[in-house]
DNA sequence: TCTTGATCCTCTAGTGGCTAGAGGTCCTAG
DNA sequence: CTAGGACCTCTAGCCACTAGAGGATCAAGA
């Protein structure tokens, strides 16, 4: 387990710039370097690593990332602002969902309405133009 | 019909700033400016401005914009490609939308296992740390 | 031991789509 | 003629990376 910083890529499918750029913001601490100046991970930063990928596949920012790690870190503490932050983000997500439901719904019809003819009788051109007031508010 | 920056704002729903911003990566003509060198809007700018907006709404990226503001400037051609635009963005949403859906499985489970109690009983640390390999590849 | 070439290093700059702010000019109503 | 709101340009910042230059290091084979 003295991993560089390529094999920590390879086992945490994180990309090896991401990596530095997670180290520079301070989500990822600064590992021991070799006599050559090379990074070596352990397993504990694979975990970490892991525990911050997955969360940002869960569409976590980072800010919200720092926090759950502060909170992973002091065990002592209450869950309950864990809690909430996956609660926040759960209403977000449903938002997203339903919004890209809705403009689902409005692709695929001008889609269909396209009669594969000119642009004059275009039913994506004209309903970009033409909608100018019909679409709710947009996700993020 | 001579309008400030101001009223093509109010009449689009495009912030100020974002209206000059769309003029300098060329999404926009540069309007006649008067005397004092404010610019002065016209009705085809307040319906190209209208197009972009919704076109974003959507989700279309700028640069899918572009080209269909290019169509839509050559009535005669095929709308094929328009119509290809449009699809490629729908696979793109559809790819989005099951991607949410899963997540929102899981930040659910997630939050219905957090017994309120401490950090060490706690889920959702535990679910974004171990779940290394669960989650499919992410949206954009 | 030497060489090769893959991997590593730092640093800067770019991406998309805006947004914010400084510091100044113009326009219009009273 | 003046006040203050709207306008101007310019630069820098946001997020979460990504790309590339230009060079150093490491490990395996000859």
């Amino acid at each position: 387990m003295n991993l560089p910083i390529g094999e920590l890529s390879r086992r945490t499918g994180v990309k090896v710039p991401t990596i530095r750029f997670y180290e520079q913001i301070g989500l990822l601490p600064s590992p021991p370097r070799t006599e050559g100046n090379q990074r070596r991970y352990g397993k504990p930063e694979v975990e970490r690593l892991n525990f911050i990928r997955h969360s940002r596949e869960l569409g976590f920012e980072v800010e919200d990332i720092r926090e759950l790690l502060d909170m992973a870190a002091s065990p002592q503490a209450s869950c309950h602002q864990a809690d909430s932050i996956a609660r926040n983000h759960l209403t977000e997500i449903d938002r997203r969902i339903a919004s890209l439901t809705a403009l689902r719904g409005e692709l695929t019809r001008m889609v269909e309405e396209c009669g594969h003819g000119r642009i004059c009788d275009c039913r994506i051109i004209e309903v970009l133009a033409d909608h100018g007031e019909c679409v709710t508010e947009h996700a993020h």
